[in-house]
RNA sequence: GUCCCCAUCGUCUAGCCCGGCCUAGGACACAGGCCUUUCACGCCUGCGACAGGGGUUCGAAUCCCCUUGGGGACGCCA
């Protein structure tokens, strides 16, 4: 159990709290899931905050595909979405009193001055950490460059002589330490007397009263900074828990602008992934349970999960790209396959008729008079499947007689023997004949027509594969041909001599 | 450059806090085999790691130090 797990027992507040910049990619869906699963296993409550101090960059479309991603992964919140800027008199009013009781301080200096600074200490290769030459103005100097209308920005004051150290208890990383002396005096209000990230982001947690910050680990920086803003506000820390990121397969931090959309959770849902199967993998990157379990229903994650278990080593999102097959992490499509083919009937048909919805392959009748004919073909052709998307391509030969034909497949099954030519209309005269057309009776057709041309059976059905679903690959023959349906296997099989014709 | 953090198979990880049960376990991927009418199903097998060096100890993947490597943060971004 965590270390405050007595204090925080029964109120459980943590939030995601995304900026409105970009897309919900991986990463903030990874930070959203262990926050609603801390919640959920708490009986807390989950909170979605958008941070969008930032007016130049925040974007309303940003919101709503952050919204509409969390909605998808099924990471329900709370309360919210709140956004910060509907907070921003509370935290200037933070602001004015950290300078009233002498925590923070006007600072003068333009930003093309430090700016060059910063510039100068880098080509010398030293670190840049602003001097504090405006700590020690006079009132009368403040006053004096306020009337002569100099810009100022609000500084905090951090308190190095009374305060050496910040130490925090991370629940992950364990004992986090940081010299006072190594923190500059950051800056709070901007020159337009806007409040900055690192204060707002301090006053609405503990304004929504957020007991765990569980954030990714590179916000470590900023929480000895955020626990002095704290301090001064005479406000007690929520309890950290820094997450290890997730890094490219070159180590370096993901990102929509260099990895594309391969990052983003808009993409996987196109892609045609189960949304629990995303989670499930995401919860997998920097978490792992007691036994070892890496299936988990949502009830079982959230009994399993904890944030003592969370490693602090970052992990690496393996996907290679230009890869087909593995566009994406394996694991990740190893989830989704598994999934596929594990889930419950009625629930994987839900995505498969949206699937083939979209792409006008859906009829009416499968949900009244050939529901079971449905339901029965769904979970025929899921096994192999990686992808939800896989029952409108590569499953398209069972809802419609227009699909593509492999022409390595046709190769290889049908043209591979010139015999085909004759005995294919012949068998398909044969099943045409059958009263019954059953697993059986099917069955019994291929084996004894191949007996009786003393060829393999292998090769009939082979090419009869290839000629109903145009592919060389799928379920076994007979339960396809059986659901195919008579009429429509003789009828493609009588049409498949025209490929041999072309291919010959 | 400064500060903070991290270091087990190619990847995700277990083990580490409380040294011996570790000839280091699992999963993905990969390779081989089986099943078979095909296959991206299933089953079996294999490949494959404690970054390096010093300590401490009877004994170290586990504790300590150093080196190396990696990451993050150093904005009037969030």
């Amino acid at each position: 159990m965590t270390i405050d797990s007595d204090r925080n027992v029964d109120s459980v507040r943590v939030r995601f709290a995304p900026s409105p910049t970009g897309y919900l990619h991986l990463g903030g869906a990874r930070t959203a899931l262990y926050n609603w699963l801390w919640a959920r296993k708490r009986g807390g409550v989950f909170i979605l905050r958008i941070e969008d101090t930032d007016v130049e960059r925040s974007t309303q479309d940003s919101v709503e595909e952050i919204l509409a991603g969390l909605k998808w992964l099924g990471l329900d919140w709370d309360e919210g979405p709140y956004f910060q800027t509907d907070n921003l008199s509370k935290h200037k009013e933070a602001a004015d009193k950290l300078l009233h009781e002498g925590h923070a301080y006007r600072c003068f200096c333009s930003k093309e001055d430090l700016d060059n600074q910063r510039k100068e200490a880098e080509s010398k290769k030293v670190a840049f950490m602003y001097d504090g030459r405006c700590r020690n103005l006079t009132p009368e100097q403040v006053q004096k460059n306020i009337e002569n209308n100099i810009l100022s920005v609000l500084r905090f004051k951090v308190p190095r002589d009374q305060v050496p150290s910040v130490t925090l208890e991370d629940v992950v990383y364990g004992k986090i330490e940081k010299r006072t002396k190594d923190i500059e005096d950051f800056v709070i209000l901007r020159s337009d007397q806007s409040p900055l990230y690192i204060l707002s982001n301090a006053v609405d947690d503990s304004l929504d009263r957020i007991t765990h910050v569980i954030r990714g680990a590179d916000g470590i920086a900023n929480t000895p900074k955020q626990i002095l803003i704290y301090n001064a506000l005479g406000i007690t820390p929520p309890t950290f828990a820094h997450m290890p990121l997730t890094l490219d397969n070159k180590k370096a931090k993901l990102s929509k602008r260099v990895h594309g959309e391969v990052v983003t959770v808009a993409y996987y849902r196109r892609k045609g992934f189960l949304p629990w199967a995303l989670c499930n993998f995401l919860a997998l990157l920097g978490w792992s349970s007691q036994d070892g379990q890496e299936f988990f229903s949502r009830e079982e994650l959230i009994e399993a999960f904890d944030l003592s278990r969370i490693n602090r080593h970052n992990s690496i999102f393996n996907y290679i790209p230009g890869d087909a097959k593995n566009w994406t992490d394996p694991k990740a499509i190893h989830f989704n396959a598994t999934y596929i083919r594990s889930m419950p009937l009625d629930e994987i048909e839900v995505y498969a008729k949206k699937e083939l919805e979209e792409n006008n392959l859906w009829d009416q009748s499968y949900e009244s008079t050939k529901k079971e004919w449905f339901r029965a073909t769904v979970d025929l052709i899921r096994t192999r499947y990686h992808l939800i998307t896989d029952f409108s391509s590569k499953g398209r030969y069972c809802f419609s007689d227009v699909f593509e034909f492999d022409p390595k497949a046709v190769k290889k099954n049908l043209c591979q023997d010139s015999k085909l030519v004759a005995y294919i209309p012949e068998f398909a005269q044969l099943l045409d004949h059958l009263q019954e057309f059953n697993l059986e009776n099917v069955e019994a057709v291929f084996r004894e027509f191949a007996l009786e041309k003393d060829v393999k059976a292998g090769l009939l059905i082979n090419a009869a594969r290839t000629a109903v679903s145009g592919s060389s690959v799928g379920p076994g023959l007979f339960e396809m041909l059986v659901m195919l349906g008579k009429e429509r296997v003789v009828a493609r099989l009588r049409d498949s001599v025209n490929l041999i014709d072309k291919h010959s």
